[in-house]
DNA sequence: TGTACATCAGTGAACGCGCGTTCACTGATGTAC
DNA sequence: TGTACATCAGTGAACGCGCGTTCACTGATGTAC
């Protein structure tokens, strides 16, 4: 087989890279994907991103604010997911809600181990930078929103909003977690993790309609 | 200040340990409780047990091995909390429900590193013992035969056992992941852990009662 | 427009560290006769 | 009861490894005049 010369494309990495801390975190997010978390060192990162090993101290404190930024980059993943499902249906709270615990644990299925650095303890550490608590705090605040909306119109019986928030919240995480770690038991419930999503939610659901 | 002569107990450690495989186990609950999960390693388990670094190799497979033996003494913890909780009132399965969401969360509270063992993905891997996949599904199993109980007894909906079970169970573990993280939102909530899973619990609870 | 210089974003060698695991070993224990 | 020997449960030296981080450096970029 004849070597075809190849022309040099401007493959020559310029000496700046123009958005190190970008492809940093983006190579940290692909590495965690593939390999765990336990897999994701600073070293391999700055590898991954084709860099030399202390690059990324130009751009990260030490390797807590990397995971932080990998941990935001979750969050935002995240968001967008659950404001996608609920476009779907707008005008619609209670429909809405549904779709937003289906984007919840498809994100969490999609993504266990992102999910074990977003909820993993990052977020009690005392120098988590406030964009991160900002974000984890986000989708709650929505899920106040369509709660208090379906109180409004009728759907839900009128209760404290704070409440039906978080019980609705840890219901549709404990499930989330409960998956990932393979612990759910056997059962006659739904294969698919949608159908078994609105399956765990419904007993709850009677509780919250009027 | 005059030294007093000691008398030498037998203090001398005997060649052999007697019950190593046990101290090692503790010595690593311990260490989890102390230092966290990333503290935890075989070598200092180890020293913590007043042995060589490659002793644990008569006992533990590997590092891995140890772990799930850490995980199983969790589960076994567990269990033991919520059967002491439950006992409190016998005959009255309602209030044993009660007892044992509240036993659960304050194990998760107290162990929050044991937690992160025992649901973080040591069940998923698959050359877990036999034996700690039981425990794991024994306290499921228990929960079972609550809610089956008060169906029968005429204070819950005839309704699918197993998917009441389910939903109580991400609640109370959602709620539960959600406080070891931190990601508790600002609230109205009640500030002790019994009166907020009994928050937490309630609005579900309507939805379940007859 | 050109130049001097400060600042920024990379490099590469080196540090010390603790880890999991292997190996050949030895001291203690249990058992068959 | 005593002895030979197999088995068990420890030891300690050594392995290779990858990690996070520091340091002095250098190449590229931006800015003031």
């Amino acid at each position: 087989m004849p070597k075809t010369k190849t022309v040099s494309l401007p493959s020559v990495r310029p000496y700046h890279h123009g958005d190190l801390r970008n492809a940093l975190v983006q190579a940290g997010v692909g590495l965690l994907a593939e390999a765990g978390v336990h897999a994701l060192s600073l070293r391999e990162v700055a590898r991954r991103a084709g860099v030399s090993a202390t690059a990324p101290y130009r751009h990260f404190e030490s390797k807590d604010s990397l995971l932080a930024a990998i941990a935001e980059e979750g969050f935002i993943t995240l968001i967008q997911m659950e404001n996608k499902a609920m476009a779907q249906f707008p005008g619609d709270p209670l429909l809405q809600i549904r779709a937003k615990s289906t984007a919840y644990i498809n994100f969490c299925l999609s993504h266990p181990e992102h999910m074990r650095i977003m909820f993993g303890g990052i977020l009690a550490k005392p120098d988590t930078p406030e964009s991160l608590r900002q974000k984890a705090g986000e989708a709650f605040s929505t899920l106040k929103g369509l709660i208090s909306a379906c109180q409004q119109n009728g759907h839900f019986r009128k209760r404290d909003i704070d409440q039906q928030a978080l019980t609705w919240w840890a219901t549709g995480h404990g499930l989330a977690m409960i998956m990932l770690n393979n612990c759910l038991p056997q059962s006659d419930a739904p294969k698919d993790c949608d159908g078994l999503m609105q399956w765990v939610v419904e007993p709850m659901l009677e509780g919250f309609m009027v």
